[in-house]
DNA sequence: CTGTTAGCGCCTTCAC
DNA sequence: GTGAAGGCGCTAACAG
């Protein structure tokens, strides 16, 4: 408790008796040193508890071992719990690759509020890591285009077009226009009512084109309504009321039902069901439900929710991957990477309870086009 | 895109034909630079795009400015997508305060599963912070003593007593005996089941040990049975397929139940109502439920949980400011901080539905002992 | 006001 | 096998 003074490499080299070469070496597992002198350096390492510093090692071999994930206050986040979960995912998925190469991750939130611009907390950041990990959206296309041509960068969940830094990013479209499909063909539905995500998130559009693309192509199939629902439970919420309209839940006539209200997301899906319980529509009978991200408080409610899961945690695994290779190698061309969404059928769309183990243990889902793997660093 | 070579003060002065200096001068902000040299070196920094290395930072002022947030892989959570939540809201905290000192969090899942020991994973950790905050249940005390000798440790959410590095806690005792007696008070429950955490767990046995001594102080009340439910949802289910035992679930006579299932978390509780439910029995009218953390979950669900709520965010933020005052200050004596909890009624506990808003907005609950506010660093 | 200089703790050739 | 010495990029006195 007392020697406050921070060990360096010289106090090791001399209570050894060594120079601080020889400790070096012995630190890395390098050969070239005799085992009766390996012994007593370990020895006066354990004795003193000697731990090397991170910001000396950086410096010297101008590696930091560390790569930032940023992301940027969503200002509705504090009013709802499950806020972060989605780049909570990604985070693990990044400090799970991370972890087994002994580099670590910087996690970070920009907050557009503060008086510091988000460039000069970007800039804080960027000075400690090798690599940055920058979540759609915060970045406008041509900031994101300059500091990609200076720090490597990856975009985890960016718009699938049009960058130049490297993407990676979930297939909303597909895996909205399956969710629809099932939608139309199995259950047969003709009226449907969208509920959209923000405008400025690139996963809200792509997921609404492939909506709305999709009921195009079924004669007879039509939109009832969009409405903005904002990724949030109150968005579902608002959607159910403005579709009841004043209806008071009471016995007689009820407003026209659409037959499926189909969520941006597993949040306001969630909101609407509830919404819809509470004016005594009962789901799917009365009107199918469906959301988007597989969350659990899907899984839990009544009736289980049909959704599209994202493999959030493997798009933060093969972000880290993809940055990983970038910093080894900073002259490869920008690549987009694409991963497959998987429709997860459960009761709000109207199927029947499923017999077999309810979800699939199988492996994670594919990669689309499948990149050149390139190794990475150390 | 071409020049990869990284620009360094030297670059930046000579173009700017200034000293390295100046350019530091700039940069910092520093007074005694005439305006229009300030101006031109402020030109180049925009032009060139330079941003320091903040491993040469750390090195020439000694200090990082970083934090390491150590928390533990639990085997079990890659079942439950709910997994991490926990820690999740604590870093959210911890960065929080962190990110308006332009500190960062270096956040980190150590896992007992590889080869390299937790040890070695905490080296390389320490190596890159200036201080770390380890969850509870990851180091036995005396490694915990040992590293908190040579480095700024907090330890959040750890054991209330015994130890000798900083903690950090939140009441669970406290929280869970006001629930309890309003279960025995409120509600007159005589026979009361209790869910168990897994025992390593500190919140686990201190939630656990409230609730008996709270029902030993009630002449009447009695515990029915205690199971061990591990955190997870599974554990909710199974405590209930073990208190039905070999019911059908169809009309006839019903097991004993318990008045009430009293639960040491919410996932817990959340998994004992489904399995209740789908059986056919009524919550609360045939038994009540409570749980302890508020998820998100629990106020989406039908009934809506009576919980007690955690100011976990907070905790992350309290534990931060207290590892900058260490960090400031390392000859602090060990402190211990404890943060109340909150009873949240709902409905799963037998109470009628609120009529008021259902959430209150009040401030961040109180800090139970106040400390000494020091000046944090920087 | 501005420039020069000495480290910070470690890695890494290069001699011995 | 082991040690000596230069340098990584920056900060912070200390001179001018």
């Amino acid at each position: 408790v007392s020697g406050r003074a921070v060990l360096t490499l010289y106090d090791v080299a001399s209570a050894a008796g060594v120079s601080i070469a020889t400790v070096s070496r012995v630190m890395h597992e390098q050969p070239g040193v005799r085992p009766a002198t390996r012994q007593r350096v370990l020895d006066v390492i354990e004795e003193l508890g000697y731990v090397p510093d991170g910001a000396a090692q950086s410096m010297a071999r101008h590696r930091k071992e560390v790569i930032g994930l940023v992301t940027a206050e969503n200002p509705n986040a504090d009013l709802e719990q499950e806020g972060l979960h989605y780049v909570e995912e990604v985070l693990r998925g990044v400090e799970f690759v991370l972890s087994r190469l002994d580099w670590s991750v910087l996690f970070s939130i920009v907050r557009h509020d503060v008086d510091s611009d988000v460039r000069r907390q970007l800039q804080k950041i960027t000075a400690k890591v090798d690599g940055l990990l920058i979540m759609d959206g915060i970045l406008a296309a041509d900031q994101l285009e300059r500091l990609a041509a200076r720090v490597p960068v990856v975009v985890p969940a960016g718009p699938s077009q049009g960058t130049c830094a490297d993407v990676i990013t979930v297939e909303n479209y597909s895996g909205m226009a399956v969710l629809t499909r099932h939608l139309l063909k199995v259950h047969g539905y003709r009226r449907l009512f969208y509920v959209d995500g923000p405008p400025e998130v690139s996963d809200a559009w792509e997921r609404r084109r492939a909506f709305e693309e999709t009921v195009a192509k079924y004669p007879g199939a039509a939109i009832t309504g969009v409405f903005p629902g904002g990724f949030e439970t109150a968005g579902g919420r608002q959607a159910v009321r403005r579709i009841l309209g004043s209806w008071p839940g009471e016995p007689g006539p009820r407003p026209d039902l659409p037959d499926v209200i189909v969520c941006a997301n597993d949040k306001m899906a969630i909101g609407a069901i509830r919404e819809l319980q509470s004016a005594g529509v009962s789901i799917p009978a009365d009107v199918a439900v469906s959301g988007f991200d597989d969350i659990f408080t899907g899984s839990i409610i009544a009736p289980p929710l049909t959704t599209v899961r994202q493999p959030t945690r493997l798009l933060g695994e093969r972000a880290c991957t993809m940055l990983l290779e970038r910093i080894a190698d900073p002259s490869l061309a920008p690549r987009v990477v694409r991963l497959s969404a998987e429709l997860l059928i459960r009761q709000s769309c109207g199927c029947p309870p499923a017999t077999r183990p309810p979800r699939s243990t199988a492996p994670q889902p594919a990669l689309v086009p499948q990149p050149a793997t390139a190794t990475p660093p150390r």
